[in-house]
DNA sequence: TATAGGGCTTCCAAGCGTTGGAAGGTCAAG
DNA sequence: CTTGACCTTCCAACGCTTGGAAGCCCTATA
């Protein structure tokens, strides 16, 4: 198979393909005497899981563990469920501070008569009036998509 | 005031002001003959301003939309809640989208004996068990911290 | 006044994950 | 043999932030 192909099953590009070939998280994949990519169902699988575990919020660095212990026939379920449970409580910080920042806002629009006089507590409060709502807390590791 | 000072009272590091100032979100510096930049309260409180937009999750383009109300004096509340309610819109859409991935998560890893066997349900799923839980959104426009 | 230290300047780079393009080689079908 | 779709590599950008290096400026102290 080609990279094409593998894309379109596996749902991941091809140039994430190569993105990840390049920075190890997946093996570098056989080649054609002609330099094309080849690859095998056994890729098309793993490339799905890569996909299916970013799309519940892991970031590669979380994957290529979670690919280390797919691999390993001799794995412990508890170091699975421990990464799972470790993204969880980062979905779950991320969730709360987010949350905060809606409370915040809706709070503000709520008190923003919302026509065409410029008086707006939304801009005063992000002026710095010191009647803040919620601390916003500002905060950890950056997030993905 | 120099830049570091400015930092220090708003919050925002000098990196960071030079970069604002780079893309043109605030405009640029007075100098001094020897090319330091000079600042006064006004852009101090400015730059809180952003600081605090940023705390509430909003983007630096949509920041400058807030700036740019926030100057006019003959602004309309109106576009000014306009805008905090798209946030609101964006942070409500992410956080569903979070809630998602934690409950697929939460429910794999519930199902996950997290003991010395290597089965795993959260592999299994994973490696694309038709089994899915929740369909996982995976979503729109990129999301910032 | 000389010197040390801190602050300032610029430029360049990395990080996350992904996408886009350009320039060029390769493969299939017509 | 040509055409068009595919593949290759490399380079750049997005948004936001941090880090470092090299070099100038300012001030206080010895």
């Amino acid at each position: 198979m080609n990279i094409g192909e593998v894309a379109k099953d596996s749902g991941v590009s091809a140039k994430m393909i190569r993105y990840y070939e390049q920075t190890g998280l997946i093996p570098s994949a056989g080649r054609t005497t002609s330099g094309y990519r080849t690859y095998t169902g056994i890729d098309v699988q793993m490339l799905r899981f890569i996909r299916r575990a970013r799309d519940l919020g892991f970031q590669v660095d979380a994957i290529g563990e979670l690919l280390a212990l797919w691999r390993d026939r001799s794995r412990h379920s508890a170091d699975v469920k421990q990464l799972a449970q470790a993204q969880i409580g980062r979905l779950r910080r991320k969730i709360t501070e987010m949350e905060s920042m809606v409370a915040t806002l809706d709070h503000l629009a709520q008190g923003c008569s919302g026509d065409d006089r410029p008086e707006c507590p939304i801009l005063a409060d992000l002026e710095g009036e010191d009647s803040r709502v919620a601390p916003a807390c500002h905060s950890g590791q950056g997030f993905n998509r």
